[in-house]
Order: C-alpha cells, then structure tokens, then sequence
DNA sequence: ATTTGACTAATAAACAATATTGGTCAATAT
DNA sequence: ATATTGACCAATATTGTTTATTAGTCAAAT
C-alpha cells in the first residue's frame, strides 16, 4: 500500500465520518478503524485532528473553486457568468457541510483554527467577482465605475446571507428570492451608478 | 403614585437593566428594587419576565417605527427616501442592544417567545417598503415591474446583514459598504428590470 | 386597587466523579 | 528509512449530585 493511498483513504473516511457527524464528534479512532489503522498513524500523515479537518475542508471548498471556475471561463457575457457563478455558488455552497459548520466560526471560538483556509476562499471570490465585473465593463455588458466598492457589496451580501441560508437551512425556502436577488445586482451594474 | 406612573416606572427600570445586562442575566428582584418595590408588585402589572421584556422590546421597536416613518414621510423623492430608510433602520437597529438579543432566537431556542414582537416590526418594514417603492413607480423615480419579489428581495438582504452587523458587531467596519449598498439598490430599481 | 414579603418550584451554578478521546512514543514490521 | 501499532497519558467532555439563585405565587396588609 503506498504512501499517497492511504492518505487519501484517510482523508476519504475523514470526509465521510465529517459530512456527517461534524468536526466534535467524530473521533479520530472512528476515522482510522474505518479503513482498518491503528489511530496512530493518522498521526503520521497529519499534525492533529484540525489539520486533519482542514484538508478535508481545502478539498470540499477546492471542488467548488473548480466548479465556479468552469462557469467564470464558460464564454459566456459577463451578465450570465456573474448570474451562474452566484446561482452555483449558492447551490453548491449549501451542499458542502462541512464548511456549514466553519460559519458557526463566526459566533463560537471552538472553530477559529479554520480561519486561514477560509480566507482563501474569500480571496478567491473576490478575485473572480472583480475579474467577472472588469471583464464585463471592458466588453461593455457591464458599467461599473467603481469595481473595489461594487466587489465590497456583492461579498457582504452574500457572505451575509449564507447564514439564514446555511445555519438555519433556509435555502429551499430562499432559492426563489436567490435567484431575483441575483437578477437585481446584475441588472444595478448594467448602468452607469449616479452616486 | 398612579396606575400608569408605576408601570412607566417598572418600564423603564426594566429598560436599562435589561439594555445593560440582557434578558437572562437581570432579575426581577433587580428590577423592583431599583424602583424601591417588592418584586411581587411586578406581577400586578406584567404576567411574566418574558411579557415584561416583550414591553421593553415594543418600545424599543416603536421607536425605530416613529423615526422611520418620519423619513417615510417626508416628502423627498421615492430614491431619497429608500436611501433614507436603508441607512437610518441600520443606524437606529444598530443602537438597540434588547432587539440585538432577540436576533440570538434565530440560532438558540431561548428567545422564541419573542417572535410576535419581531413579526410585528418585520411586517412594518415589508408595508413600508412596499409604500415607498410603490409611490416611487407612480411618482417616475422608480420602474420596479414586480413590486412583491423585489420586496422580498430587500428584506432578505437587510435581514440577512443584521448577523454580522449586530451579532458580530461589524457595523462601523461595514457602514461604508452599507451605503454602497443602498446606492447599488436604489440604483437597480431606476431601470425596468429585463429578467 | 396596590403593595408586600415570605414561600415554593424550577432553573442555573458549582462541584466532584467518571468516561472519552486527542495526541505521544517506544517498539515493531516492511 | 518508511509505515504502523497499541499501550499510555493528559486534557477535555460527560454525567450525576449538591447547592444557590431566581421566577412566579399568594395570603395578608395598606
């Protein structure tokens, strides 16, 4: 058996045990009697349990990035990439449980130790709004003067509201309003703002 | 001493006990003795702990509603009083520390007994924004075609930003981005929407 | 019609005893 | 050297028990 399988086999159970009970209660001996280890060796491939999680958190937030940056490189005009990369965004953020419980970061300290790989995160979005946005303006779709600002917005909206969405499952119940909210920003970046 | 002083008395003693120490962490001994009374005297004129807090909160709330219908009412144009809205609620939302705990209800099951005061207040906001778009669209200022969804829509961004805003005390970091937000709102519902 | 204050039941806080689990490491196997 | 084990320990979480606090009641007093 070779040095990457089983870390991926680590990381496979890690993930599954994860997704569904959560970070507190599973235990590292779970993880590691699930692929037939001792739960030292867990130990061999990973720091800690946190470490352990955080990489399992990278690849859930890592397929996602992969996925949105499909969408940003689709093609299309600036109007529909930006409508599809928050519709998917939403879509595929509500299915990723284990960054659902990263959010509760925020309110309880017990989560801080993920701060970093949530950054990352953050940084890609704001990297791929702006580009979506100057893409738009240079072909003309869009007509944003000030991108910093109009980027500050569209992320504070929707880092606000993955907490109804996420922390109190209300996205079945937003998925309708999802999709006017994204039609009006798209439409408020289509005309030159008057502030 | 009348009916009536002795219960504005209660008020506002409960008020700044409440407002400095929250629900859970006054007693109603406390309450009374500031007051200079048995703390039985409290139960002739509020049922419980909770109605007493549900008071203080109404208050509260009643005066956001009064100022907020003074913007409301003011006679701008429909764009001025949007802005206007926006900006003062978060203002005025930010200030009230007993509405502040009562937004906990959404996450602990404590505070549930708050819910018809909160309904109460978003069922305000819904009428007035509604009103507000409604005479920008008859005025000219406005071309909102579906005045219901949009509706929606704001109240679930504002809704939404009072998380980070009150519960992680992110609204001086955040008061910048919240005008922007307003402009980039306001902005959106000038043009007829292509959706 | 109000107010009191002693009283009770319910809740919370403090504490101790117990169990679980994250992490280490010397020994072992490959 | 590389990987794996499992006994071991310290830290954390869980459970149960005692004690203290407090919401709410009520008969008596004003």
């Amino acid at each position: 058996m070779s040095d990457a399988d089983v870390k991926c086999q680590i990381i496979d159970s890690a993930t599954k045990y994860f997704s569904r009970y959560g970070f507190h209660k599973t235990t590292m001996d779970e993880i590691a009697r699930n692929i037939h280890k001792a739960k030292g060796v867990l130990y061999y491939y990973f720091k800690s349990k946190e470490e352990l999680f955080k990489e399992v958190l990278r690849r859930e937030l890592g397929n996602i990035q992969e996925a949105l940056l499909k969408t940003v490189q689709s093609g299309k005009n600036s109007l529909i990439i930006l409508s599809d990369y928050m519709l998917t965004r939403f879509k595929l953020l509500n299915e990723a449980v284990n960054y659902h419980e990263t959010l509760k970061a925020d309110f309880f300290e017990k989560y801080n130790f993920v701060k970093d790989v949530r950054e990352d995160f953050d940084r890609f979005e704001q990297d791929q709004l702006r580009a979506i946005i100057e893409k738009g303006n240079k072909e003309g779709y869009l007509h944003v003067q000030n991108v910093g600002p109009t980027v500050d917005v569209a992320i504070m909206i929707i880092k606000s509201i993955e907490i109804p969405l996420f922390l109190q499952d209300k996205y079945k119940a937003y998925e309708n309003t999802l999709r006017d909210l994204t039609n009006m920003i798209t439409g408020s970046l289509q005309y030159p703002s008057n502030s």
